[in-house]
DNA sequence: ATTTTCCCTTACACCATTTGTAAGTGTTTT
DNA sequence: AAAACACTTACAAATGGTGTAAGGGAAAAT
């Protein structure tokens, strides 16, 4: 069952949303040590963060902002705050949803789960900067445009999306490919990096991997 | 910039609403015709759609499931219906945000903006149910798997999918698959429904097309 | 109960795609 | 100027996709 964090400082109605969640069948994680709240957070591997905007430490507008620029998500904010201008800001700042108290239990069960239900119906996709990419299939999406890689390009593209922004060895890329008992030719892989950057372009993405003469190759962005 | 689909039968609220989207930038089409509001703007391949409830042949909520089993989305309701129970069947039905009037401009458009912004990025597959497909590569995702389809399993499955629940006709498969102009024998579709069947079998996908005798197939759940 | 019809499955051969090798070219470094 | 490194294109072999053929099973018709 999906995994939610709740980031709300008063105990009472804190108390009260674990009981709402729990009875749903939802695992609740309470944040209770309003320090470094973002770094908990990220190491706890959430489903959906509930998230109080009035806090002792930091403002939950911080919170929302940390969390978004390390892509975790998704995030409901659930606060006393009920200016239009509030709302506005919060959902300035990434959050996927805005709701104020007191809410009713079934609005806020049928809010979380809209926002559980279009998070993981969805891919686990790679970030690639300009593009993302399925590790398992190889599929390759930009926008609305979308194409699978053949296992070589994929690999390498991998390997490199992995690595970002880090430059990744010759070496290193072969051993991916083709391990370390057979011999491929070392042109093998530039063959193959061509055909990657050939595949690239038909999606408009010119230019995603540099060359570090001597060293490797990583990918741009 | 984004293409907003806006359904909404009463001239003035249409106009202001075209007004305000237009002046943020954005492409607008008006629904003018209120019959097979669903398939109108299937064509019209929107980045959000904004729906109205209370319509003169079909009702909103309608329209919304119609279009989430196509996959069009995201959804927005705006609505004059402001009762909970409304809201919640909505959110249930899959629209991805639901707001009652008279709504703030403002309000309107960050909202707007959030949908989109969660949206863009995201590749646009098509649901089937138990699992999800993409059109552009005949990619299945289910959970955190995936696999690619051949071309003709794929052709298949999402032919089934774009109609599910309904059946379609092994005539039109085959015409889905090779068209009118050339003659391939009706094994040939058989053979492919196997192979299809037993790709599923990989992704625990059992019993997802189901046969009726001398009719045709049609997808499950 | 038997026959006919429809659907499913497996194997085979042909076609399309992927990929390592070979050879040539271009650029950068020594 | 020569050497080293990287890139590109073409070719042939290997691999995967797919229509056809043949056989079997189940449901419907007689």
């Amino acid at each position: 069952m999906a995994r939610i964090v709740m980031v709300e400082d008063d105990p009472l109605m804190r108390e009260e949303l674990i009981d709402i969640l729990q009875k749903e069948g939802f695992e609740t994680v309470a944040i209770t040590d309003f320090h470094d709240i973002a770094l908990q957070i990220a190491t706890l591997a959430p489903d959906l963060v509930i998230l109080d905007i009035n806090l002792p430490e930091q403002s939950g507008f911080e919170i929302c902002k940390s969390l978004k620029s390390k892509g975790i998500g998704p995030i409901l904010v659930l606060t006393s705050r009920d200016k239009l201008q509030d709302e506005l800001h919060g959902l300035y700042l990434g959050a996927d949803d805005y709701l104020t108290k007191p809410c009713n239990r079934d609005r806020l069960l049928a809010r979380i789960q809209n926002l559980l239900r279009r998070y993981e119906g969805q891919p686990s996709l790679i970030d690639g900067g300009s593009f993302s990419l399925d590790p398992n299939t190889f599929t390759l999406y930009k926008g609305s445009q979308s194409l699978v890689l053949s296992a070589n390009e994929g690999g390498i593209l991998l390997a490199l999306v992995q690595n970002r922004p880090e430059i990744v060895s010759k070496r290193a890329l072969s051993e991916r490919l083709w391990g370390t008992d057979q011999y491929i030719d070392e042109n093998a892989l530039q063959v193959n990096l061509t055909r990657l950057r050939k595949t690239l372009r038909q999606l408009n993405l010119e230019n995603q991997i540099e060359t570090i003469r001597g060293q490797g190759y990583r990918l741009r962005g």
